[in-house]
DNA sequence: ATGTAAAATGAAATGATTACAAAAATAGTC
DNA sequence: GACTATTTTTGTAATCATTTCATTTTACAT
């Protein structure tokens, strides 16, 4: 997607699309790797000029408030973020710690009885072992 | 659950039942209130003498390598606990804190096509506001 | 160009968890 | 019951992620 469409975006989406803010949103929606803090800081920081761990921090908490992005607690000690607000599920391997989509339906997770409950998100996490990590091991 | 009942789990378990071990297992039996380290240890110390709260860590971080307790990582900031290590959801609202089970059958969770991969655990979070929290600001 | 408001920065504070060495408890042996 | 080896617990300090906050910089409208 191109800068000018990010920028496009976030605006219809109440966010003044500053140049870090477009770079950050542009990193997430291509890389879609749904990065730690720190994996955008590492990468970020040779393209953008004095870019600071807080303004990652900055940019995406507003992201989330916004609605443009998710943060996903897969496990405890990290958080990762996603630009795919759409509903789908996350698989993270505990080998090479990579996360990945996977299609799902809404229709297709079970809505418990959960009466007067008003349900805001759901989140569908699997843990394990992807299947080049699998390979490697028994090979 | 009986404490003798409890020393016989753990044993079986391949877990040494030892005084400390059983009563927070025992605490995590029978509150079922999926309580982080702090309420765990704000709760204990009354009955424990001299709880440290690295112990609470040691303990909990056990029994989830045995296996007879799971780490929920539902929001980024804090971990939950809990002793019933059967397929089910939870869900958490965002008012209380409050966080409950709902049962859920594991041919009811979605299998998505992840060809070659181990799955070993499968989390389904819910987030939102509970029927009591949303009965209080509706009146 | 100037002024004002918003955003970014970096250092310090906070909070949760882990590492580690010393003290205490446990279990087995005499 | 005392002795000893092993495991567990404790308390402090270290680590790591995130937030706070005062200051500087940038963006934008006049
Ligand atoms: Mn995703
Ligand atoms: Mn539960
Ligand atoms: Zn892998
Ligand atoms: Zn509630």
């Amino acid at each position: 997607m191109e800068q000018q469409q990010i920028s496009t975006y976030l605006l219809k989406s109440g966010i003044r699309p500053l140049q870090k803010r477009v770079k950050i949103m542009s990193y997430l929606v291509s890389k879609r790797n749904h990065p730690t803090v720190d994996m955008i800081y590492s990468d970020l920081i040779h393209e953008i000029n004095g870019l600071s761990k807080t303004t990652i921090y900055n940019v995406l908490n507003l992201f989330v408030q916004s609605g443009v992005a998710l943060a996903l607690n897969i496990e405890g000690n990290e958080v990762r973020y996603d630009a795919d607000t759409s509903t789908h599920g996350h698989f993270k391997c505990k080998i090479c710690s990579g996360v990945i989509d996977f299609r799902i339906k809404q229709e297709e997770l079970p809505n418990p009885m959960l009466d007067g409950f008003r349900i805001d998100e759901h989140h569908y996490y699997l843990k394990g072992v992807c299947s080049f990590c699998a390979n490697k091991i028994e090979a």
